[in-house]
DNA sequence: CTGTTAGCGCGTTCAA
DNA sequence: TTGAACGCGCTAACAG
């Protein structure tokens, strides 16, 4: 184990430090370590040594503050489903070692209006490279405005639409919803019901559009009593659930906008006795952790969080490459795919 | 809403800026921003008024340069359950925006080994003010060596014991589960399985010690077929559970380490058709967020994870405020509480 | 109570 | 190809 060599109060070593060993200037390590101006192989390899001796790493604080950056990037973020969080950070923390940033997570608290007044100051205080937006943040007027009014490069996941020339990425709602219906339909579901998602997120609308789509596309009426809101949250489709379930008309299947709400719809349907998938199917939306958590495991739709975070900050790193920002939004859109568990099954014969 | 005064290309008001429009010197802004020396009240508001004009904050990386201080702390986890995260981060960040400092959040990978190699190098270049360990990272003892030669502040959350002089925050794992499995046997069971975590986090052991002292305390013998392993997933508690459940004296209750592995013993009763709590009464420990997603909602501890983070980061307060670390472990326990749901019932009259 | 000088560690600009 | 100055924004020392 390579011990440091300086053995007084630690207090890491400096450019200087490492050029007075190799017998050069700090100019020069500075210039093997970034790259530029063409150093002498010898020179370099002297330098490159003395690094790895003294274990040198630069200072951030030093080096941000001549060239102006602070090596940070933030998400930002807001109550979403935990299993969203934890799988958007493995992504964003892969990318973020390789690119030598550090991530930092601000919570944006559960309205909009919470962060108003704050986030002028916070982004000044704060002197982030680039910020990433989760939904629903994506879409907050109020942040994107700060956002661009601080020249700050961003970029939106899953935001409703695009607006501006603020990059994004996101999944194809609308054709896995639909997707998701039509295997629904092939099994022989018709009376299908539908849980929707709050309004503020992006996803919401396109999910149930792909759903009426697939529907529409397949000639069978949606009975809008089997369309029901809910807001994302287990305890939303509680209720939602159990209207549906209260129908005389009872759906032979249900398709909640996501995992968390599907997992209510279980719970809703044991507690009325009823079988999944025997009496009564249900498929989520997400595959978050919980979709193969519960009993059963929950026929789902895969959306690619990880990577989509990753790709995210490849956004983020263009951003910073080309100087102005681009003249349209560039927008990338990674498919979703069908899980198949245990949640759905074919309807029984009547 | 205010609206930036520095017209032309931004780029921060700085302390110059500020001390310029209030009529003073750079030191006097410095002085009021850091409370220190007294200023006379009148320059005070002056500057503050200037402050709040220019929407002026301080460069962090300038500060950092001559404090020798980042500003940023560091999180260390490995993979543990996503609740657990999630929750934790919930109270760091709280305290964190209080003391204006970023959390970042590092990922140790699923192995000790995965890292031995990285850690020095990583820590030399993080330049982390402090650093908060969760389990089982709190117990990885080359990282702790890594942080001790650092002379990194650190603290550690649930640690298997104390070691060496570093703050930790934990809570009373065995007498909540003896609390539990007490529970349990009032309400008339005796025969009770036990599903265990895996030998590298802390609080397994003190677990299973807590169920263990409360049978003995009621004499209740504990056959050791009915205590089985498991390490705190799902996965590996599915075939705990069924090793349970098939044992021709079957258990009436069964109290797993944690909630993702009390799901599990629920999916598999339920693919046995045991009704829980019926037939079968389960209890979890840490009350995450699958504790009231699942159903029947989950009997468990509540472990006070948001608390024990915001404890932790006042531990490292204490630890930048005292130079010297302190010469004994100062070690904070928070307790946990019984959370009755609706996974458990009486056992039932044979 | 307030201003001045100096320097944190690094990258830019220029000259050698 | 390399080195010497200078300054980024801020605060610790010391004046005044």
């Amino acid at each position: 184990m390579p011990l440091r060599s300086r053995t007084r109060k630690q207090s890491a070593a400096t450019i200087k430090d490492v050029a007075e060993l190799a017998g050069v200037s700090a100019m020069t390590v500075s210039r093997v370590l970034n790259d530029k101006d063409k150093v002498r192989p010898e020179t370099r390899d002297r330098v490159l040594a003395s690094i790895e001796a003294l274990n040198y790493t630069p200072n951030l604080s030093a080096r941000g503050l001549v060239k102006s950056r602070s090596f940070f990037i933030a998400l930002f973020y807001n109550n979403p489903s935990q299993g969203y969080v934890s799988e958007l950070l493995l992504g964003l923390l892969n990318r973020c070692r390789q690119a030598g940033y550090h991530l930092v997570i601000e919570n944006c608290g559960p309205k909009e209006s919470d962060w108003e007044g704050g986030i002028d100051a916070m982004l000044a205080a704060s002197h982030f490279d680039g910020v990433i937006l989760t939904p629903p943040v994506s879409d907050y007027s109020s942040v994107r405005a700060a956002l661009a009014e601080a020249q700050l490069p961003y970029v939106c996941i899953a935001p409703e639409k695009e607006i501006g020339a603020a990059p994004f990425v996101e999944t194809d709602d609308f054709v896995s919803a639909a997707g998701m219906t039509r295997h629904l339909i092939e099994l022989g579901h018709q009376r299908i019901g539908f849980i929707k998602g709050p309004p503020e997120h992006g996803s919401s609308a396109k999910r149930e559009a792909g759903f009426r789509a697939a529907m529409r596309e397949a000639n069978l009426p949606v009975s809008e009593e089997c369309v029901v809101s809910g807001d994302y949250s287990y305890r939303s489709s509680l209720e939602a659930s159990e209207a549906l379930l209260a129908l005389t008309q009872r759906p032979t299947a249900i398709f909640a906008s996501n995992d968390d709400m599907a997992a209510a719809v279980i719970a809703t349907a044991h507690r009325h006795a009823l079988s999944v998938p025997d009496d009564l199917s249900v498929a989520g939306f997400d595959d978050t952790q919980i979709a193969a958590t519960i009993w059963p495991h929950l026929t789902t739709v895969r959306q690619p969080i990880e990577a989509m975070a990753e790709t995210a900050m490849d956004l983020l790193s263009e951003a910073w490459k080309a100087d102005r920002a681009p003249e349209k939004a560039q927008g990338i859109v990674i498919p979703s795919e069908l899980v198949i568990r245990d949640s759905v099954a074919g309807r029984k014969a009547e």
